[in-house]
DNA sequence: TCTAGAATCTTGTCAATGTCTGGATCGAGG
DNA sequence: CCTCGATCCAGACATTGACAAGATTCTAGA
């Protein structure tokens, strides 16, 4: 019974399977997760992991949703604290994002997915929305302040969304070749907020 | 005779499964697809695809290429000719783009998927290469016409392409919401070029 | 402490899928 | 006409997700 493996009930066979798909996941993509092949390492009954997920489906959403909140809890790090610019502030975020990305590019894929699938399950969005807390509160702020353009309310925030989806992209793709990550990050913020200013004219 | 379903030999089996397989692919993801299941719409047995397409990776593969191709289509129809600023005709390629991307959401998933997969066919990467010919050749003579500000030679395009990729993510996310998607794209790339600019100081 | 009842896990089963194999059928060139 | 390659079929196999019924363990109340 020291070997949680060899008793009857599991103990924690829920965050055991959890763990095992995050594991696989970040190793290969997301298409050959099985839950078959999970309940085998975990040395578990294929009909086991039934019992903590409902579906396959489940067990995916499970792991987005704690993968925004990872993902909350490194922008709420690196974010907090009120120093610094608009444009140091916003590029701290999206290196922090990016990072994330190209750290872990199958969970982002999938949890975009999940997010994004019809019917997808409420909670899935709220940790979306904790997630962003604090990036959506600085440009709100920055907005306020006047540092940036004060167009559309979320025009702002969807084309800093956009570019920074971009970057994530773009950090995945392959086409940064040797560059780093983090310089190109800086870069194109800062080309990004020189448009938002206000025309000094 | 008249019926190519009821012939022995179908006549153009590996067009009717991209076909129908395109058709799947744009009412549903990419993950229902099932090769049995195009056999039987077509009307062949389970076993007749394998002697166009030996994986069904390979049947993606053929769909995402096709699907660069048209894309590039569609680019080089809008963008030809000369006209307009830099500004204007990069503001075109962007709703093309856009536009293709939210028309076709999950070919445009599969494309890049195919495309990213570790030992991708080559022919992948040429058909992405041919389709962004034409915007990259617009970057490349904004770039030597001193519109654009002359910094490292691809980190330009790099910002453009992380922009637009994030644009189309945006638009498949539903976060545009009932905004109109060329509004938003024209008002993003005109804020990015205004950044890219030389700062008239 | 004893004992229902809930929670958890096992085992068996089913339909569906991707892939492979051997054989049938068709079509074009010799 | 006949062969040979291209094309398609039919069967088989392992794997997977899902479901159901039963075994085992844990827990809460008497």
């Amino acid at each position: 019974m020291a070997d949680p493996r060899k008793r009857y009930h599991h103990g924690d066979l829920r965050a055991a399977l959890l763990a095992s798909a995050e594991s696989k996941l970040s190793r290969e993509g997301a298409h050959t997760l099985s839950l078959r092949e999970l309940a085998r390492e975990v040395g578990v009954s294929h009909g086991a992991p039934r019992e903590h997920f409902q579906n396959k489906q489940a067990l995916l959403d499970a792991l987005a949703e704690a993968g925004f909140d990872r993902l909350g809890q490194e922008l709420e790090a690196t974010m907090a604290g009120d120093e610094g610019s608009f444009t140091e502030r916003l590029t701290v975020f999206a290196q922090t994002y990016v990072r994330f990305a190209s750290r872990q590019p199958a969970l982002l894929e999938l949890m975009f997915a999940s997010l994004h699938r019809p019917g997808a399950d409420p909670s899935l969005r709220e940790a979306n929305d904790r997630a962003f807390a604090a990036p959506i509160a600085l440009i709100a702020s920055a907005r306020a302040n006047g540092e940036i353009v004060d167009d559309d309310p979320d025009r702002v925030a969807m084309a800093v969304l956009a570019t920074l989806q971009g970057l994530a992209w773009l950090a995945n793709s392959g086409i940064v070749g040797d560059r780093p990550i983090d310089t190109v990050v800086a870069v194109t913020i800062e080309m990004l907020t020189r448009g938002l200013k206000p025309t000094p004219s």
